[in-house]
DNA sequence: TTACGAATCCGGACCGAGGTCCGCTTAATT
DNA sequence: AATTAAGCGGACCTCGGTCCGGATTCGTAA
């Protein structure tokens, strides 16, 4: 398992589902994992760092995943941890890569309801109960993953989800502002909240899934006729 | 104004808001800003950090809050700060903590719709958008104060807000899960996410402050009668 | 008021980890 | 084979956080 999240890494961009008839040209679903063609060496390189994490992740927890330790384990240079991932957060995010770009395959090509061809509400309702399970199956990474609170919004696959929301909202509520709503709701899915709420409040994961179907229910409910 | 800032933090438990009648009593509004008493030096010590650090921050920004710049500046050991404020989003926090403070004050016992005495939809769209304009003014000390991911929603003043407002929508929707609204409503209001979408986005504060009220509206919608 | 003991606090040396830098090496190109 | 752009590595820096021997404060009692 932890195997395909870098290897998928070192593949080729990404299988692009069949364009499905709703997909947004503006959501650009794979941006090149990397600078489109990287050097042999710096791809060897690459995938070793990522097998390394992953490894150490198995043996010693995210905590043990240091970037000086990373780079031993890779018999690679510190310098090059940095140069390939930019920092900490940029390795750990490649390691959730695989996964994130499989959720969006999902909903963005995938069979109903997550995919195309379900109305809306469902797809946004069983979007919310697929990231809610994935983000709970890899807390850990996800925590740590999470890049300081000015960039937490402003990454590529947090981007994907929010537009993602967005586009289904407007074809609920075309009236409302649909880019805050979106942004609230992907809230509610933030791995940080997720972790308080079940490892901190210790609530079970149904009822954040009630939760979620609920609150998507409120929020896109139309003002009632009076 | 800083001045207020550290100066507050020096002072004695919290001047307590005549009881409002609905103030919740599982709601600790002053748990002693510290130890109950600190021994003289300490306390000195501790007024002297923060003054420091507030004045680090109106030369230099936030960024240069460094524990070690703070000591020095303060004239103390740098161990003195971290026997203090234990981290250094624990001296950021105390720097807010005054404002804090204040917003509790404010909505437990101050004049409505805020106070108590309005209905309590009143007071939640108040309430959001008291909570908006104080961490637009002192985003960046907000975002800085940030803790980890694991820590976000277990701090104080966070729980002092997410517990009035699960309170309000207590009120409001009884039949509700107020804990997972209230997290999601607390969710809209955070420093990170006001960030990303103001300086980011480039959106308005006013229709933040929209968003907030549409969304308490939606929220608390009971189901329209069918 | 002074003496004294103990709890508290102080300070700065020390450590680990993230991140930077730059001279050297290596892979692609012609 | 020569040229060049990209990559590499590890020394180095900064900063958050820890630790513990020594100094201070404060309650208690003479």
């Amino acid at each position: 398992m932890l195997y395909a999240v870098f290897m998928s890494s070192v593949l080729p961009p990404f299988p692009q589902p069949q364009e499905p008839f709703d997909a947004p040209q503006l959501l650009e679903v794979g941006p090149a994992p990397q600078e489109p063609c990287l050097r042999a060496d710096a791809a060897r390189n690459r995938a070793r760092l990522l097998e390394a994490a992953a490894r150490l992740i198995a043996e010693h927890g995210v905590a043990g995943v240091t970037m000086e330790a990373v780079a031993a384990a890779a018999e690679v240079g510190k310098g090059t941890v940095f140069r390939r991932f930019g920092d900490r957060t940029g390795l750990l995010m490649a390691l959730l890569d695989h996964s994130s770009r499989q959720l969006q395959a999902d909903f963005l090509g995938g069979p109903p309801p997550l995919g195309p061809g379900a109305p809306p509400v469902d797809r946004l309702r069983a979007f919310g109960v697929a990231v809610l399970y994935r983000s709970a199956e890899q807390l850990d990474l996800q925590l740590a993953a999470q890049p300081e609170p000015t960039r937490r919004y402003a990454n590529p696959p947090i981007r994907a989800l929010r537009t993602h929301i967005t586009m289904l909202l407007r074809q609920i509520e075309p009236a409302a502002d649909c880019e805050l709503l979106a942004q609230t709701l992907l809230a509610y899915l933030d791995p940080a909240q997720i972790h308080h709420l079940t490892r901190q409040c210790g609530m079970p994961m149904e009822r954040l899934e009630a939760g979620w179907v609920d609150l998507v229910d409120r929020v896109t409910r139309t003002e009632p006729a009076r």
